[in-house]
DNA sequence: GTTTGTGAACAGTTTCACAGCT
DNA sequence: AGCTGTGAAACTGTTCACAAAC
C-alpha cells in the first residue's frame, strides 16, 4: 500500500505510474547485482525473471521511462541503472533521521541497504535520556528535544517512525512541522499529515493477517467453518434467502486455488 | 503490498478482492479501538476517518462480507469485529516461526502486535551456533538443524524470514519443503516458490526509493526546496542532456549507449 | 432524516500480440 | 532471426450517486 491521506489526485498526465513506480526500485537491485557481475546487457526476459514479474509488464514498465532498449538485443545494463536511479532521484544523497530506537529502529538503523543507495542516516532520535549519546550502529542516539534542529540543520526531508504506536502521531507532526515532506511508517497506527507530505506503512501484523486469510483459505476448502455465528444485535438472521443475496456469514465455497 | 505470489490467474470468481483483503487489517484495528472504549455502533463515515480511507471504499469492502450494517444507524462494532477476524482467519491460533535472529528478527519476536491477535510464535530459528539457547523475547533460540522438526511438530504453516539476504532462498526452500505455505519474507531479494506458495515481502530500501521518487518531484514542480541538494556521486555526463530518446517530459535526443 | 448497499461510470493496471527495428 | 515498444483488450480497483431500509 502506500501513501496516506493527501496523494496527488493522479493528475499524471505526464509522470510514471504509480504501479510502475513501485517496481523501478526491484529492477534496479537486479540491474545492480548484474552489473557486479559485469554482465553487459540483458533481455526483457532476463531482467523480468531476475526481478519476479513478467516481462510484458517490465518492457511497459521502461517504456514509461523512455526507448532506453535496442530491438534485438536488449537493454544496457550500466545505462539502465543509471537512468533508474536517476528516475527514483537516487543521484541525489538523502539524509534520512530514524526515530525511535526499541528494537526496531536499532534494526533499521544496523540495515546495511540503508546507506548503499543514496540514502544517508543523519541521526537516530529517541525520547528515553537513557539512550542519549549510547552508540548504535555507530551513531550516538540524539535526545528528541533535538528533532527540530537536527532537521533543519541537515536538510532532512525524509523521516522514518519507528517508535511506539501511541507517540507515532506525535512525533510525525513535529517532524512535518520541521520540514519532513516523506514519512515511512513502522508503527501501527494511521497517521494523518498535510496535504504535501507523503507516508509510506510498514506493518507487520497487517501482512501477518492478509497471510493468514490465504491460509485459511487453502486450509479451508473442505475443513468447515469453527464454532457459530453470534447472532447479530441490530438485525435479524437472513441466512435463510434463497435468491438474491448473495452473500451471508456462511462459507464462501468458492472454487479457488485448483490444486 | 506485493504479494510475490505465484501466478495464479486469478481464479476468484467468488471471492474477496484483494484489495478489500488488504484493508480488512486496517478496519479491525480501528474497529478493536472502538471496542476497547465501548463504542457500541459506528457509521462507515466514522470508521472510515479511524483507518484512513473513504467511506464508498469501505461501504464496498464491508458489501464483499455480507450485509453486516443497519441503514440509518451503522454497523454494530462487536459483530463487525468478530466477522472480520473470522473472514481473515484469526478465530484460530497460527503458529509461527522466525528465521533469522538478528537485529530485525529480535525485533520481530519482541513484537507485541505479534501475539496480540492470532499470531503466536512458535519458535525463533538462526543458524549461528552461538545463538542457540539464548533467550530473545522469552524463547530460546534453536539452532536451524531443528527447522524441520519444530515445524512438523508445531504444524507451522507461517514462517517469517529475517535472514540476510544470501541466505533467505535456502531458509525458503526449507520452511517450503517442511510444510510452510506462507512467507513473510523481510530479506532483500526475490524469493522463488512453488505454486500454492505465498510470499509477502517487507522491504525497507524499496519503500525509501519510492519515498525518495515522489520527494525529487515535489523538489522539482514548484519553486522552493531550501538548497539541500548535495553533492552528485558519479553522473554521467550526459545528465544535461534530457531524459532520453522519446517523448521524455522536455527534450528528444537519439538514444546513447554508453560505450 | 440518516446511512447502508450497490449498479454504473470511471480510472488504473496487466496482459496480449504484433509491428517495427536491429 | 531476435527482441523491444506499444496500441488495444481484458481485468482490477475506485468513486459516484441514489434507491432502499431504518
Amino acid at each position: 500500500m502506500a501513501t496516506g491521506r493527501t496523494h496527488r489526485p493522479a493528475t499524471r498526465s505526464r509522470g510514471i505510474p504509480e504501479a510502475t513506480v513501485a517496481r523501478l526500485p526491484l529492477y534496479l537491485r537486479a540491474l545492480t547485482a548484474l552489473s557486479e557481475r559485469s554482465v553487459p546487457t540483458v533481455s526483457s526476459e532476463e531482467l523480468a525473471a531476475a526481478a519476479g514479474v513478467n516481462s510484458a509488464k517490465l518492457r511497459k514498465d521502461f517504456s514509461y521511462l523512455g526507448s532506453y532498449g535496442t530491438r534485438g538485443v536488449g537493454y544496457d545494463v550500466e545505462y539502465l541503472v543509471y537512468q533508474i536511479s536517476r528516475e527514483l532521484g537516487l543521484t541525489q544523497d538523502w539524509p534520512v533521521v530514524i526515530v525511535g530506537i526499541g528494537n526496531l529502529g536499532a534494526a533499521l538503523a544496523n540495515y546495511g541497504g540503508f546507506a548503499s543507495r543514496g540514502f544517508r542516516v543523519a541521526a537516530l532520535i529517541d525520547a528515553d535520556p537513557a539512550m542519549a549519546g549510547k552508540p548504535v550502529a555507530g551513531l550516538p542516539v540524539r535526545h528528541t528535544d533535538e528533532l527540530e534542529s537536527i532537521i533543519t540543520d541537515n536538510g532532512v526531508s525524509i523521516g522514518v517512525i519507528a517508535t511506539p504506536a501511541g507517540a507515532a502521531q506525535q512525533v510525525c507532526d513535529r517532524l512535518v512541522a520541521a520540514g519532513v515532506t516523506s514519512i515511512l511508517n513502522f508503527a501501527p497506527t494511521v497517521l494523518s499529515v498535510p496535504e504535501g507530505v507523503d507516508v509510506r506503512k510498514v506493518d507487520l501484523s497487517i501482512e501477518l493477517q492478509i497471510l493468514a486469510f490465504h491460509e485459511q483459505r487453502k486450509a479451508g476448502e473442505e475443513t468447515t467453518q469453527p464454532a457459530a455465528t453470534p447472532s447479530r444485535p441490530g438485525a435479524h438472521a437472513r441466512a435463510a434467502a434463497g435468491a438474491g443475496s448473495r452473500k451471508g456469514p456462511d462459507g464462501d465455497v468458492p472454487a479457488v486455488m485448483p490444486a
